[in-house]
DNA sequence: CTGGATCCCTCACGATACTG
DNA sequence: CAGTATCGTGAGGGATCCAG
């Protein structure tokens, strides 16, 4: 073996070591969102070259932070899951993007907004205090990508795709962030149309508070 | 410029563009712990290659990450230090060392371990509501390591170096990760010997509660 | 002595093609 | 669909050199 190490005994230089790779913290955040498969990874990752990814998943199984499941009869497709081990990557996760949002500037022409990212940027901004009175249904879509959040007291529940009676939908493009950031207030919001909302509108304001860069 | 890049809008991705190279954060682990200049961090860093260390400092400066300063006269060098945004960083990597400590092993024959290392293990490890009835200072050594640590009421402070009157000397090889991870009870491991003690040595189990993997 | 810059070599990464 | 094979490129590793 004999590869590539930093030579210290250190927490963080072990933990760099099993996910400090590239295109590895944005595996595990995928797999945050759920099990997946090989291309549905890729998916999520378009510019992931397939030999990196089989190299990664490799690395993550063999270090425990993912496990291979083969799917039950007759689909008997593989999945990748995190371990027990590996969820627990998931405070530091939501924390490192939150740190990263705070900076992030707008996105350059070829930046994508994926399903993944998106339901992991709203966790990672969701602020339970904020939401505990809160009992609402939004869907949000950002760019062509939807996701649907059901608030109930204090509690999240954030999931790709469409909800199909939602209190409110929410439309936006990258402006979004300046919403999330408070840069913009949600009348200025409306106002200048960088974000449409269709609904029961007054629920974009408690939207804005709940979640929060 | 267009360098490598991940594609995504996303949190998370920008943050890995910020800090996710190789080296990146183990720079930030020992800025963590105080202001260094560019021999500093060459020496707790032995294996890294100055022009990696010079372009990594370039980038985290770029960042706003860190930033550099010129001492004053008549000492006149420069040292590197966290911005507030990279102080931010703290609890992120102090969540990191735990989770990769848990899987650490036995260190190699190549493997060492330093007085900044040491010293963020300590704080990523200690348990405020663990240590909120006791006050006491330790000197711990780790190899040919020191530090010393005071504990008053929930506080803690560590810094490289010895401590003139420590109420208690602990001197240990790897072990030390043993028994911060509960794997050993502080008497089991004074018997081994692969712990030893000088001072008051019933403040060697309050030691093991209040730091904890 | 500090604070790097430069050189060269290697290997991991990236792009693409291909296979069971 | 789920990867492996191939190959070019650039970042990392290591040694050395240089300016203040």
């Amino acid at each position: 073996m004999a590869k590539r190490q930093y030579g210290q005994f250190c927490g963080l230089a072990h933990a760099a070591d099993l996910v400090g790779e590239r295109w590895t913290l944005l595996i595990v955040r995928d797999l945050l969102v759920g099990a997946k498969r090989f291309t549905d990874l890729r998916r999520g990752l378009p510019r992931i070259p397939t030999n990196v990814l089989s190299s990664r998943l490799k690395q993550l199984e063999g270090a425990g932070v993912i496990q291979r499941r083969v799917l039950p009869r007759p689909d008997g497709s593989v999945v990748y899951e995190l371990t027990d081990y590996g969820n627990e990557l998931e405070a530091i996760v939501l924390a490192l993007g939150r740190w990263g949002a705070r900076t992030m500037g707008e996105p350059g022409p070829e930046d994508i907004v994926t399903p993944d990212s998106l339901v992991m940027a709203m966790r990672s901004t969701f602020r339970r205090e904020a939401a505990l009175g809160l009992q609402a249904s939004y869907e949000l879509r950002v760019g062509d990508v939807v996701v649907h959040l059901r608030i109930d007291h204090g509690e999240l529940k954030v999931a790709a795709g469409a909800q199909a009676d939602a209190d409110l939908v929410i439309e936006a493009g990258p402006a979004i962030r300046s919403l999330l950031a408070a840069e913009l207030t949600p009348a200025e919001a409306v106002e200048s149309g960088s974000v449409r909302v269709t609904g029961d509108t007054a629920l974009l304001d408690r939207f804005a508070e709940v979640f929060r860069i």
